[in-house]
DNA sequence: CATAATTTTCAGAAATTTCTGAAACTTTAA
DNA sequence: TTAAAGTTTCAGAAATTTCTGAAAATTATG
């Protein structure tokens, strides 16, 4: 299946940028390829399209499997693992933002905190683990407010986001509804 | 200067995350060791320190200059130049969302605004080309919040995090005040 | 200006990551 | 069962990235 050049010059960017997100170059083109490609494809299929070993596909599927980005889909009357991208644009980037944070924040979160039990032996270590505990308290507000965000349904969500400069009007309202409350 | 064990495992930590964030092991490593370190440092102390060549160290300094995260700062009768990191730790991560941003955002934005503006020619692109908007608009959508988010102050920001599920009743209140308004 | 101190550069070495393809394994169905 | 179809694994090859260290360039000082 040769792509056209449009599409290629797609799926070769994501390649490049995959790299960024977390995966390599072909996890990152098997992804796209699936992602603009209107039907389930199979693994010789992809591996044909990109010019890529079998091999390498296999593993680049399974990767993109842990990542929940993409679903195996069974075609009626053959035998081969069928693949489509899991869910909407919208959904993909919630996964990834959900997957990167287990993989890259959380570890980093539990190292911080060990760290932060220890007591400090002197002026240096004092100095070392205030640092550090600004850098914990800040990813941890960050991740909260990343779960609370996933809490709302999409439509709140997207309504949240096209507020723009209205939250900071919404922020001041809310301070002269709610007062003095929260500054007892 | 031999670092101690407790600071050794959070500038090693971070030399492997730091691939994660954009740059490479030793990038990270120098950006860890200027976090909890109080005192500027030069080029042969971290080179020292890190057990690193002087080449690499340069690199390093200078990768972590382009990324506006560390800063020259000149030490009263040495002639060597001394680095530290520039701003809080809330600062800092602001930069590199926006340095991200630069860097990988908004040449996808580019190439999938390129995209767009071509006809597709049959049916396969214009699929292809329905999923890409779908991409753009999200991160339009996305860059633009983040965008609306760095204007407002770190107070009211930090407020707006710890709102948690507040938010969503805040929404609530603001549609039943606002109304009809934004629905003609 | 000369030279000493410091920083930067960059070719090649080392380390790491990714990829291939053949062999091993699994599943299906005759 | 057995064999055919399909998938996964993984050792070694290839590609890429990172690192070193000596030489070149820059900057400061007497």
């Amino acid at each position: 299946m040769e792509l056209p050049e449009k599409a290629k010059v797609f799926v070769f960017h994501f390649g490049e940028m995959g790299s960024r997100w977390g995966f390599n170059r072909t996890v990152g083109q098997i992804l796209a390829l699936l992602v603009i490609h209107p039907n389930a494809l199979n693994a010789d299929q992809i591996a044909e399209t990109l010019k890529i070993s079998r091999g390498n596909v296999s593993m680049g599927l399974k990767e993109l499997q842990s990542w929940r980005l993409i679903q195996l889909q069974h075609v009626a009357g053959d035998r081969k693992d069928y693949f489509v991208t899991a869910g909407s644009i919208w959904d993909m980037a919630k996964t990834v933002f959900e997957e990167r944070r287990k993989r890259e924040i959380d570890p980093t979160m539990s190292l911080l905190r060990a760290n932060l039990l220890e007591d400090a032996q002197n002026e240096d270590e004092a100095y070392a683990q205030k640092r550090i505990e600004e850098i914990h308290d800040l990813l941890e507000l960050l991740t909260q407010w990343g779960d609370h965000l996933n809490t709302l349904s999409p439509e709140k969500l997207e309504s949240l986001m096209k507020l723009g400069s209205g939250i900071s009007k919404l922020l001041d309202m809310k301070d002269k509804i709610m007062g003095k409350k929260n500054q007892e």
